[in-house]
DNA sequence: TAATATACTGAACGAAAGTTCAGGATTCAA
DNA sequence: TTGAATCCTGAACTTTCGTTCAGTATATTA
């Protein structure tokens, strides 16, 4: 690779990992693009020789946290023995990783937002589904190996989205210990209600 | 009353509402004065004749919801015969109250937001402080009555906050009917979480 | 009815933020 | 070495948005 190659690589990944960071921390709105340059060091001009524009810039970090997680998740999930271990499993990726997450704060604006792209809209939207389509074949899992009671799977993976979407604002300001104690409570919860729950 | 006070009054009413339902709708900063003016018919300079600047106003549906809440809360509380009722009542008026809140959108853009004046920062962290109280208080009156389980009041507390966090952004996109039934899956799988979990 | 207070208007201001662009610096290829 | 491609700069432009203010209309009061 070319030494030109090379720099323009790491410069285009010094600007994408202060903009995570950044959106992580304030938002999308809130984080300018000034925001950006100083804590890069780049030049406005810079950012937009990289990214096609904000908007762009942001969705390259959703696709590349969407690559990200699916690798990880991938690289563990058949090390698990049950699904109950595996939701374990889940939440502590979700802790571990969730909360850096660009989208966790951020895409909230632009869910409600007027202004957004059909090309953002279409993402989101894409990216929900594939929550729910995740946390689905999980209740699933744990319903076919007989872990858990059979029934409302699509209302329960609702309701898991809604506390991991929950868990990880509320965990935004406490420390990652606290937020890993958190997560498994949580999670504990979730399961010891599955299994208690009344047959649907 | 006067017929000057009378109006006055009325178009402040008009003005906090069209401002409510925005903010809820859109978020805090992505609504515009200008969104407010179009939505009542009124001018910008009026908006800032009744309210002191954007934040005053924002500031002043808060409180105006607190009231409400707490108010329509000590209306029913006394109605519930358990503790278990008095969640699902809880969960009712959260689904029926919350999904309009201005803060449950608006907030987490002041939380994270770096310009945020000390005024709003106090109130909100006062806000957050008085829901933990509230969902502390819940639980443990269930523990002292027998219904539920003892131990990790606290951290079921902020589970619970979690939930009926996430529950509230994820209903914001389906019917209120839809919601209802979410919020009460959602609330049954706690209840049963937190009778099956083992002591601590 | 005249004077005053209250309610309201809308153009204009200024700050903030996303985006562009003409041009400079550095590296690559011939 | 020289021309071209690539990387980068930062000032300037544009738009958006909160806020102000001089002025108008309506109601109250004396």
């Amino acid at each position: 690779m070319n030494k030109k190659q090379l720099q323009s690589e790491q410069t285009r990944k010094r600007i994408a990992d202060a903009a995570r960071h950044l959106f992580v921390q304030k938002g999308y709105k809130a984080t300018s693009i000034e925001d950006i340059t100083d804590a890069t060091g780049s030049s406005k001009g810079n950012i937009y020789y990289h990214f096609k524009s904000k908007e762009g810039l942001f969705l390259y970090l959703l696709d590349e946290w969407d690559r990200d997680w699916i690798a990880k998740w991938q690289e563990k999930e058949h090390l698990y023995t049950s699904i109950t271990e595996k939701m374990y499993g889940f939440a502590e990726q979700m802790v571990r990783e969730d909360l850096n997450h660009p989208l966790t704060k951020a895409a909230d604006e632009f869910f409600v937002g007027g202004d957004k792209t059909c090309e953002v809209e279409d993402r989101l939207a894409e990216m929900v589904e594939s929550h729910l389509a995740f946390n689905r074949g999980l209740i699933q899992q744990g319903i076919d190996s007989g872990e858990f009671k059979p029934g409302a799977a699509e209302g329960l993976a609702v309701v898991l989205e809604a506390l991991v979407i929950g868990l990880s604002q509320v965990s935004r300001r406490i420390s990652l210990e606290q937020a890993l104690d958190t997560y498994r409570l949580a999670i504990e919860v979730f399961l010891y209600g599955i299994a208690g729950r009344p047959e649907t």
